[in-house]
DNA sequence: TACGATTTGTTGAGCGCTCATCTGTTGAGA
DNA sequence: TCTCAACAGATGAGCGCTCAACAAATCGTA
C-alpha cells in the first residue's frame, strides 16, 4: 500500500451515519427479538430461509450461502437449534460427508409466533422514517455493495488462501 | 398490535439487501482489523473517539452516548482496553461517581497503526462500488435512520421502564 | 436535614461468533 | 488404482456482548 486514501469529510460522515444507522437498527431488532421470542435474529434467519426452502430442508452449506454465514457459525447454530428442537439434522445419502438442515414443525411455529413482531420492529425503525424514494435508494445502494463483495472474493469463515509470493515481486 | 404491517415484494427486498451489504461489510472490516491489527472494530471506534476528544479524555458516560454503546459492554470494554494499556482511567473529582477514559500514547499509536488499513478497508467495500449520488442516497437515507431512532426513546442497556398498567387501559 | 429516586459505573453468568484444528469424504490426475 | 488436494462439517478455546444485579454517589423534595 503506497499512501492511505483517507476519507474526506462527506466520506467520512457517510460511514459514521452509516454505522450509528446500523448499529440502532440491529440493536433494536435483536433486543425485540430475544425479549419477545427468545429466538436471536441470527437465528431467525436461518428460520426464514429454511421455511422457504422446498420441504424446508436444506443442505447445510446451501443454508450457510444463502444466509452469508461461516459454516462454523451454522454449525454451532444448527446445533443449538436442534437442542430446542426447531431444527433437525439428518444424513445426505449420496454425498456421505453432507448433511440436511430440516425446519420442524415446531421450529415453523416458533417462526410464525416471531414474525409479527419482528416485521413490526423492522417496519418502525427503517421504514416508517424513510419514504419510498429512500427506502428505494437505500435498497440501490446496498445491492451495490452486495454486487461488489458477495462475488466470493474473500469467502466468509476462511481467508482466501494466499498466492505464495504474490507480493512485491 | 391490531394486525401486522407485513412487508411488501419491494419492502423485503430492501430489507434483505440491507442485511446482506451490513454483513458483508463489517464481517470485512471486522476480519481485518483483527487481522492486520488485533483490534476489533468495536474497540477501534472508542479509540478514535477518545482521540478527538480535548485532552483525549472522555466521561465513561459521555463515551458510551458518542458511540451508542451500552454502560455495560464500555465498561467491559475500557477493562480490555486498560488491560492492553491503551487506554487509563481516572476518577472524576467533582463527581465520585464518575470515572474518566483517557487514550494513552500507546493507544494513540495504535490507533495510528491501524488507521490505514481499516480506512482502505473501507473505501474498498463501501465507497469504491458506490457513486457519489449513491453515497449521498446513502448517506441521506442513514441520517434519517439515526433520526428517528436516536432520539432516546428506547436508551441503550436497558429498556424504558414500563408505566405500570399503561397497555389496555 | 432526611430519604427515596436517579444516575454512574462495575461485575459475573450465559451465549453467539471467530479462529484454528480435526475427521471423514469425494474427486481429479499420475 | 493410488494419492493427494479440495470439500463438508464438527469441535473447543477465547472473546465480546447482553442481561440482571449490585454498590456508591448525587439529586430532588418535603
Amino acid at each position: 500500500m503506497e499512501h492511505t486514501r483517507w476519507l474526506d469529510d462527506d466520506e467520512q460522515k457517510t460511514w459514521r451515519a452509516f454505522l450509528a444507522a446500523t448499529r440502532l437498527v440491529f440493536d433494536r431488532v435483536e433486543r425485540q427479538m430475544s425479549q419477545d421470542s427468545g429466538i436471536p435474529q441470527a437465528y431467525y434467519e436461518l428460520l426464514v430461509r429454511l421455511s422457504e426452502a422446498p420441504d424446508r430442508t436444506l443442505r447445510m452449506s446451501a443454508l450457510a450461502d444463502t444466509a452469508l454465514s461461516s459454516r462454523s457459525r451454522l454449525s454451532h447454530a444448527v446445533a443449538r437449534l436442534e437442542e430446542t428442537g426447531w431444527v433437525e439434522r439428518s444424513a445426505c445419502l449420496t454425498d456421505r460427508r453432507g448433511s440436511f438442515a430440516r425446519l420442524t414443525d415446531e421450529g415453523m411455529a416458533a417462526l410464525e409466533a416471531a414474525a409479527p413482531g419482528h416485521v413490526e420492529t423492522v417496519r418502525t425503525a427503517v421504514f416508517d422514517p424513510l419514504t419510498p424514494a429512500q427506502q428505494a435508494a437505500l435498497r440501490d445502494a446496498a445491492e451495490t455493495i452486495v454486487a461488489a463483495l458477495a462475488d466470493g472474493a474473500h469467502p466468509l469463515g476462511v481467508g482466501a488462501p494466499e498466492p505464495a509470493g504474490a507480493d512485491h515481486p
